[in-house]
This record gives C-alpha cells, structure tokens and sequence, in this order.
DNA sequence: CTACGGATTTTCT
DNA sequence: GAAAATCCGTAGT
C-alpha cells in the first residue's frame, strides 16, 4: 500500500554480503492479480560473484542464465534447479560486478490463503502443523508459495510489482553460517555467508 | 530424532 | 551426458 518505504536500487548497490544481512526482518511483497502476498524475509545467502566459487558468476562465467547477474542491481535473479525448483535471487552491486542474494526463507505475513493455496492446494485453515512449518522454510517452497517462477526472472525489484519494503521495526540477533548445497564449492563451501533470524521458526536448517 | 534415495528437467560441457 | 544454490517420503534408531 504505501510505496514509499519500498527499497531503492542504492540499497542494492553494495556488497552481496551487506545485502543479505539488511534484508532480514524486510517484508517480500508479490502482487498478483490485485491480490497480495507478503512475509518476512528470515534467512539469506550472499554470493559473491567473480571471487566466490559457489557463485554461478564464479570466474566471470557469463551464460544466458546469469546474465542478468551482472546488470543493474535490484533485479531479480530466479534459476530452475534439480529439475523442479525455482530459486529466487536479488542482484546487487554495479553492472559488471554479477553478485546477488538468495532469499531461503520466509515468515507469512499477507495472502495467508494464497500462499496454503500455492504449496498445498488448501485453505490456510485446513493446514496441520507440519504443512504450517513448511510453508515457507526454504528457498523452492518460498518460490512456489510466492508464485515467483522463470516469467519473473530480470523482474525490476524497484517496481510495483514484486518488491522488498521496510517491514516493521524490531530488534534481533543474527546468526552467520555455512551457505547450503554448495559442495562442489572448495573453500568457498564454509564461508558462514547464510544469515538468519536467530530462534526464527522458519528458518530452513538452524 | 536422523539418514537416505528418488523425483525431474534445465543448463552447461 | 552429468550435475544441479532442493524437497519429500520412507525407513531406521
């Protein structure tokens, strides 16, 4: 509703790394169809582009997919992995400089049916503990209940359409760790470079 | 509770 | 032809 408090495309403009902390406890926005979804983003990834080799960049690698990696910040960055998931990315730093951060995990806050609707076929109501828990605690389940698929891929995060908003002001403890599912990554693979809400139910692995 | 394997198809070599 | 920034169900402790 008030678009005054959505994230510029200087917000974006820094290191993958500063990204990925200040994104959590912001509030991930999806309008579809006059409807609205939204949650709290609790858990992050930073990849750092060129130097990282768990970055798809890693190197300058420069294919059709990562492209828009290395444009303007504040674009989305959403690839297809093993065969059935979406993974949703936020491009940051300069054009040329291709790092982003993976959004792994969020809170639901708005479209609560919408959302039980897209990862389970059921009203929010009819959900039982376990599907409550997994609504929204991993980076495929965030893509499918949010309805981010490879149509929004280069999407302007800047817009009116799918964005990232302030989010209610509260304090909370951030936990740093290893990144998840990067093993062909050498050193890289223990960078602590996942960052979450410490104690938050939705976080994807504590 | 943890551990494991199958699913499924795009992308890159 | 192989690997993939994952998820889910089942089996075992």
């Amino acid at each position: 509703m008030n678009s005054q408090n959505i994230l510029d495309r200087e917000f974006y403009n820094r290191d993958a790394l500063i990204v990925a902390k200040e994104l959590l406890g912001k509030l991930l926005v999806h309008e579809i169809n006059g409807q609205m979804i939204s949650l709290k983003i609790v858990e992050t990834e930073a990849y750092m582009g060129i130097e990282d080799k768990a970055a798809h960049s890693y190197g300058g690698r420069r294919t059709n997919r990562v492209e828009v990696m290395y444009g303007e910040p504040g674009f989305s960055y959403v690839y297809f992995v093993y065969g059935m998931h979406y993974l949703f990315n936020i491009v940051t730093r300069e054009r040329g400089n291709p790092q982003a951060v993976l959004i792994r995990a969020g809170e639901p806050v708005k479209g609560l049916d919408l959302i039980a609707h897209n990862r389970f076929g059921i009203p929010y109501e009819k959900l039982n503990k376990i599907q409550l828990i997994n609504l929204t605690n991993g980076p495929g389940k965030l893509s499918k209940a949010l309805s981010i698929t490879k149509e929004l891929n280069g999407e302007d995060l800047c817009g009116n359409k799918l964005y990232v908003t302030e989010g209610e002001k509260e304090t909370f403890s951030i936990v740093s760790a290893k990144r998840v599912g990067i093993d062909y990554a050498e050193e890289a693979k223990d960078y602590p470079w996942r960052f979450y809400i410490k104690g938050n139910t939705y976080v994807s692995i504590k």
